[in-house]
DNA sequence: TCAAAAGTGTTAATAGTACACCCATGA
DNA sequence: TCATGGGTGTACTATTAACACTTTTGA
């Protein structure tokens, strides 16, 4: 069965664009590059695609090596495909974001892949074209946050609205008035009270809330 | 320069979706295979990557070959990669949608590629993986459209508020009111009055408009 | 006792939706 | 003269935005 024996075969890799919510900022997991080509340019964490897999389980399982996560949410942002942008070889690159809850990163990894944490807004510049790529991923997730409650792949377990409120203030880089927003989450069923007081944000205490992802599916289903 | 030669290398195909607005109707042009694998089967019209050119430059470069335009409006859907999704070989495809003005089509290359216009809510069941292309597409041109004045490139350079209108209700699936429809292309400055008055559509004539991409462009100036 | 974060309602402005009739023309 | 598509405005509803003070508590 070779029906396409006369046409090129290419390289493919995939970079992650992981991002992380910390210090009420939306950071994300780099790597200063200790190879070639690029050796000692900052870019995204990547890998390249076996024969054996797809490129979803190919993202996968970089991404499992890289925060020792399983289970992330991702989405595919994209193929780049330019001939010289990766100057090693021609490489074309299928581009996935990621979002992770920063305490649940194995912290050892750091070390190991030459990786830190950095606030979206103060990122280097980044080798090749992992800055497009970053700047496609940023537009593409806050249009998914817009539609759907994806933020809590970025909290802890159970949050406070506070911190629910800090995170889309910096997805869309934007200050929120108090009120409003927790009078919309107030709406949203499926973000629900805990119970629980949480004191380590402040002396006062303030409730954890936890997102019910029962209660979500439920209501999605009337909508149709 | 051989960093990376441990690693398999894929063939890379692009495939198009061409959407075209006829009839009051959102279609798709499609074609029956005449080649393997999937002989006699439906599906979009693609072809390879080759070593030269960007993946953007080849589905530009197939959609001049399959439609005879050039300067055609085109966005990346994005990469599939499933290790079977091709049962001749593993092929990776990086699929557009590109939206075309169905009068500017060559109409003789319908025969030369086996092509036909299908409306979208009606398609047959296609080949591989080309119906969740098809999906992905859909909405993310539905996204496309709710954001940016995109439709112009699907209708004739000068257009009736009718035919718009009737665009836009294909694209969303919805009925649309006339009267809240033109209030609002009213305050669209960039949709413009040419004066010009058309008798084929209708006994006493429309306006035609034409969208003046001058204006719109200075206008998202203003929104920064 | 005071600094620091948590929590709480009302009003005004804006945007969106519903709705029905007359007009111009060619056949 | 009449069938066909073209064109127009107003009232209601829903959504979003603006805005300031009290509470709790540990240091």
């Amino acid at each position: 069965m070779e029906y396409y024996s006369e046409y090129p075969k290419f390289l493919i890799s995939t970079d992650c664009i992981i991002f992380g919510f910390d210090n009420g900022k939306l950071q994300l997991l780099i790597r200063k590059r200790d190879f070639d080509p690029g050796r000692d340019l900052w870019s995204l964490l990547g890998g390249f695609v076996n024969s054996t897999e797809s490129i979803d389980a190919a993202a996968k399982r970089i991404l499992k090596k890289l925060t020792g996560l399983t289970h992330i949410y991702m989405q595919q942002v994209g193929a780049f495909g330019n001939i010289h942008r990766d100057p090693g070889q021609r490489v074309i690159s299928v581009c996935y974001y990621a979002l992770i809850k920063v305490g649940d990163y194995d912290e050892r990894l750091q070390h190991k892949y030459n990786a830190v944490w950095v606030p979206i807004d103060e990122l280097p510049p980044l080798f090749s074209d992992h800055s497009q790529m970053v700047e496609k991923a940023r537009d593409m997730m806050q249009q998914k946050f817009a539609h759907e409650p994806v933020g809590f792949n970025l909290l802890p377990e159970n949050f406070t609205l506070t911190q629910l409120q800090q995170l889309y203030e910096a997805v869309y880089g934007t200050i929120i008035d108090k009120r409003n927003f927790r009078k919309r989450v107030n709406e949203m069923k499926y973000i629900e009270n805990t119970g629980v007081i949480d004191k380590t944000t402040s002396k006062r205490g303030a409730v954890l809330y936890r997102f019910n992802n029962t209660i979500y599916k439920q209501q999605q289903n009337f909508k149709l």
